[in-house]
DNA sequence: CGAATATACGGAGCAGTGTTCCGCTTTGGC
DNA sequence: GCCAAAGCGGAACACTGCTCCGTATATTCG
């Protein structure tokens, strides 16, 4: 979203302004971590030692501060990307490791998947953060894997990574006889044939 | 008027009290199409014309009333595992099918696979519903199709049925690029291969 | 340095949930 | 018709997300 320049226009935020914003990042990660993305809006203004009005001059919605917070791992998951390619075995190896990393990334966040998947319109921004960073990335991964003829089913970057969102939206009640991981690897071996 | 129909499990209830019950089942089976599962409370009660007093009263849970009114379509889905079996041209295809029809019946529960998976414990009636009725169903059909080679992977009935759940659960939002239904064709061939 | 002003803060308050509790009503055996 | 028990209704409570506005403070300017 918007990037802070100190251009003409928009004068520097106030200093108190930058602090608050910070604290509510730290204690919004912290809390995320131990109650799930789903963690009432006041524990995390409490956490942060700021009022209600603050939490959300700062960040309007729950998924502006949930974007903020896990921006940079997303990054992380997207850059990986080139790099599988160019040292795993084959195309379709890189492609299940990128997978594998992605799944890693979404099953820690407790809550997350599914949150986007309960509430589609709040976590625009967020959806708009994975279209734009993590899709391109894996439609490479997948366009390779179908290159080297190791993929032959007609099923897109989109449709892939949102099959596997959902499967992991599900994993995250924990119980020993299902693996998310079993399923998610079944997936790809269906992308095969 | 002495005992009508000492059935099991309802020794003698009060006239009002089982016209209640009805009205709920039917203001709760109405409400869910309208509104899903997720409907409040309130408006369940509104609809039936009681009060909040009498729908906790019979049914306790939220889970309850999800139960008492979708049974009978659960057990719809679970008997027609043996005529697709053997109706079917090969035990995958009836595996097919009858994944098929639990999709069917997923998507068109409003809310329902996502309520039971944010929800494990309050829904556990409803799980065990599954696991009492669906289970089995598919286990049957997953073993003819490997006893007929058509399937090689280790993937146990229960690990089926709730991937297709979460894929399902994910697949309420409506979005023209995708489709659930492909996900989980693409999952049921990753069995086999 | 001190005042003026825009900026930001805090938390009370509103609205919408689920759930409980208890006084009142209805039923059905006598 | 009487009356205990079964059942009912909805007010009330607890907990959410979110907004609004009087107050406090950082920054700027004289």
């Amino acid at each position: 979203m918007g990037a802070q320049n100190p251009s003409p226009g928009s004068p520097t935020k106030r200093a108190d302004a930058r602090r608050n914003e910070k604290a509510l990042l730290d204690a919004a990660a912290s809390v995320f971590v131990t109650h799930g993305v789903d963690a009432p809006v006041r524990r995390i203004a409490t956490e942060a030692g700021v009022g209600m009005g603050t939490i959300y001059r700062h960040f309007p919605t729950r998924a502006d501060l949930v974007v903020a917070v896990y921006r940079h791992q997303v990054d992380a998951c997207a850059e990986a990307g080139p790099a599988l390619l160019a040292t795993a075995s084959s195309p379709f190896a890189a492609l299940c490791r990128w997978v594998d990393l992605f799944v890693e990334f979404l099953v820690t966040k407790h809550g997350l998947p599914a949150a986007m998947r309960d509430d589609p319109d709040g976590f625009a921004a967020l959806h708009a953060l994975f279209l734009d960073r993590l899709v391109p990335v894996l439609a490479d991964v997948l366009a390779a894997a179908r290159d080297a003829g190791e993929v032959t089913a007609e099923v897109t970057a989109h449709q892939l990574l949102r099959a596997v969102g959902d499967i992991c939206a599900g994993a995250e009640r924990v119980d020993p006889d299902y693996d998310a991981r079993l399923t998610v690897r079944l997936l790809l071996d269906g992308c095969r044939s």
